[in-house]
DNA sequence: CTAATATGTGAACAAACGTTCACATATGGT
DNA sequence: ACCATATGTGAACGTTTGTTCACATATTAG
């Protein structure tokens, strides 16, 4: 009995760990200049690589790096289209999460 | 009048721009598990930081640093008392910010 | 006053991060 | 088949970040 509670414990503890864990990755890939301005921009309409590429003056080398980390935190989600692949964010929650941070930052500046 | 309008043009950018760079400070304060864990405890009460440094069994030192960094940002507003100094969150935004961070995380896992 | 307690801070160090470079893969057009 | 185009990826490099350490400051107790 003891056993068990301690166990289950242990579980929930392990999994708000993993929740302060992924929290955490989620705000530190929002915390980029670079992604921040891509997401800006996925916010208005899906792009694929090359159209960041331009519209951010970065290498398309760059952008795909940081593509992977939105989507490897399930920020954006990723559509294949001959050898284009177009991003959109992945779900409401993600502007929200953006929109929420804008209005602590227009509050105080 | 071109020439106004060019500068309105660069105020605007240069604006722009200050708001991302702050957007993306923002995100990334709050982009590290010890921040987080501050933050979490602070949502159910105003604390020092004797007290946050023994509840994540951390040194005075880096949760005074951390509590720095989460200041310079206004996410938390510091109230001294005697030799201590009280922590809490700074506005709702705050608080929404984080919540909605959760509903993503949560929904993914 | 002195000693003890609570917090703040600069320097230093290792770890994590973001970009570039070079190259790999994959698709489309001819 | 070929070559051009679009994207992906590993290694390397310089930069940034978080913690520790040592010490400074500030407040209270005696």
């Amino acid at each position: 009995m003891v056993r068990k509670r301690l166990d289950e414990d242990i579980i929930k503890e392990m999994k708000s760990q993993e929740v302060i864990d992924k929290l955490a990755r989620t705000f530190s890939v929002f915390g980029d200049q670079t992604r921040i301005r891509i997401i800006l921009a996925l916010t208005k309409e899906e792009l694929c690589v090359a159209e960041l590429s331009i519209l951010l003056g970065m290498s398309h080398s760059a952008i795909s790096h940081q593509m992977r980390a939105l989507k490897d935190l399930d920020l954006v989600r990723c559509r294949k289209e001959g050898r284009r692949a177009y991003y959109s964010l992945n779900d409401i929650h993600i502007e929200n999460l953006f929109k929420e941070g804008l209005k602590h930052v227009l509050e105080k500046i």
